[in-house]
DNA sequence: TACTCACTGTGCGCTGACGAACATAGCGTT
DNA sequence: AACGCTATGTTCGTCAGCGCACAGTGAGTA
């Protein structure tokens, strides 16, 4: 039904040098993500690690009332999962899908394993999880310092970088739900971004018009988070010593 | 001029099996934590990682114009510097200390070898590290969702918790630096607290009265993190299976 | 004793976001 | 063509928190 994408359209993955990835290849399962699927609940045991090729995945904390809100945002350069490898098995937060698309998955014990050769593929995940956490600690101080405006503007920034095309699908309702803010506030800062020709929308088919215009009204998070990403993901580490006797 | 303390106070170095530790003990160097001192400013190369005994300290994410958010916290349960074995060495958030006390730190260096023996100790940080976690997820919600009056409720309990005293030396001014908040809004919020009888205060110590009154008054925020880092911490992981070839 | 400074308390007006209610407008179906 | 559903637009009163200004008050110091 549709066409098997290539594995390393994955950055962790295409960042694995090649026997590393050739061993892994075999293990890797294709599965097409559909929008507002789950691929993690709160306290439930994960059973796959996530590489998406395409699609975009919401990290989303819900509260008891219901009130949810996204802490961290997964495209292609990264992997759903952590929880995985870094022992704890279950997170306390939801991971949905907010942009249909594909991924492979790895099953966890082949994770954990690959993980314990303490290989290139620990180091990326490792080096991963530390910009995941920068990206949550900006959202955190996103969420207090900065208007819905500027909020809105971070949120469609890290979408698009994760996004092939310049088209979201994505209602105003989801949206403000991704925020933890009201869709009426949505519809409000989004109408001002259209009214400056910065996007267009309708009917949960939104349009980037104008990157630069909208980099030129989002708050310093946004850059902060990419550019960490950048460091952490590109930097070569040297061979390590590894101290083992 | 201060007795030396147990560095098994801290929770992370007495989770450590006997001979891991011994191993570990010379390497360990007592440093005194003066209130505000700074263990890592943005962007900066970390030298060490710290294990409290019995010191708080507050990660904070600075923003361009001055203002910042506290995004976690970490006492004797935990340790200050995850960047280093993490991969990245620096981080965009600064670390500072927010109760006076004593810790020992090991050097960035050391760290990693021991890290990369991918032993028990690698487990502890691992799994430290995805406490610190959904602490700063759990944050990032609080800050959209929850009053500050229960936001404060939340900054005590996870004080107290990290401390031996019900006594707790922080003025408001600090306190409205670490919520992000004004301080007028802390003296308010306070006073609330003070007229319910819940807690004391008076320039520059805080004492808490009524532990249960804070914990009837506090977000599910606090619960969360709290049941997680138990879950995570406590829980002896069966032998793994390391995969190696 | 008086002075100073840090800490706390209080009172404004302002604004951004909330909650609720309701109006309009596309799209698919019958 | 009529209907129904979903998505978007708008209004209105409310409120928490902001920024500012200033007043009290205790601790340390000269």
């Amino acid at each position: 039904m549709t066409q098997q994408s290539d594995p390393r359209q994955n950055s962790m993955l295409a960042a694995l040098p090649l026997d590393e990835y050739q061993r892994l290849a075999p293990l890797l399962e294709p599965v097409e993500l559909k929008l507002g699927a789950s691929l993690a609940e709160s306290g439930e045991t994960m059973r796959y690690v996530y590489f998406p090729t395409d699609a975009i995945v919401s990290l989303l904390c819900v509260m008891e009332d219901g009130d949810s809100t996204e802490i961290a945002v997964v495209g292609a350069e990264g992997v759903v999962g952590i929880s995985l490898f870094m022992g704890g098995e279950t997170t306390p937060s939801r991971a949905i899908v907010q942009s249909a698309g594909s991924a492979y998955r790895l099953r966890g014990p082949l994770v954990k394993a690959e993980f314990y050769r303490a290989g290139p593929l620990q180091d990326l995940l490792l080096r991963y999880t530390q910009a995941l956490i920068t990206q949550m600690a900006q959202t955190a101080v996103c969420n207090r310092h900065h208007s819905l405006d500027q909020q809105l503007c971070r949120w469609l920034l890290l979408s698009l970088d994760r996004l092939p095309t310049n088209e979201l699908r994505m209602t105003q309702e989801l949206i403000a739900n991704m925020l933890g803010v009201r869709r009426e506030g949505v519809t409000e800062s989004a109408g001002k971004l259209q009214r400056a020709g910065l996007i267009a929308y309708h009917r949960g088919r939104i349009t980037i018009l104008d990157r630069p215009g909208l980099e030129a009204r989002v708050c310093e998070c946004y850059a902060i988070v990419k550019k960490e990403y950048d460091r952490l993901m590109t930097y070569r580490r040297p061979p390590r010593d590894r101290g083992i006797g």
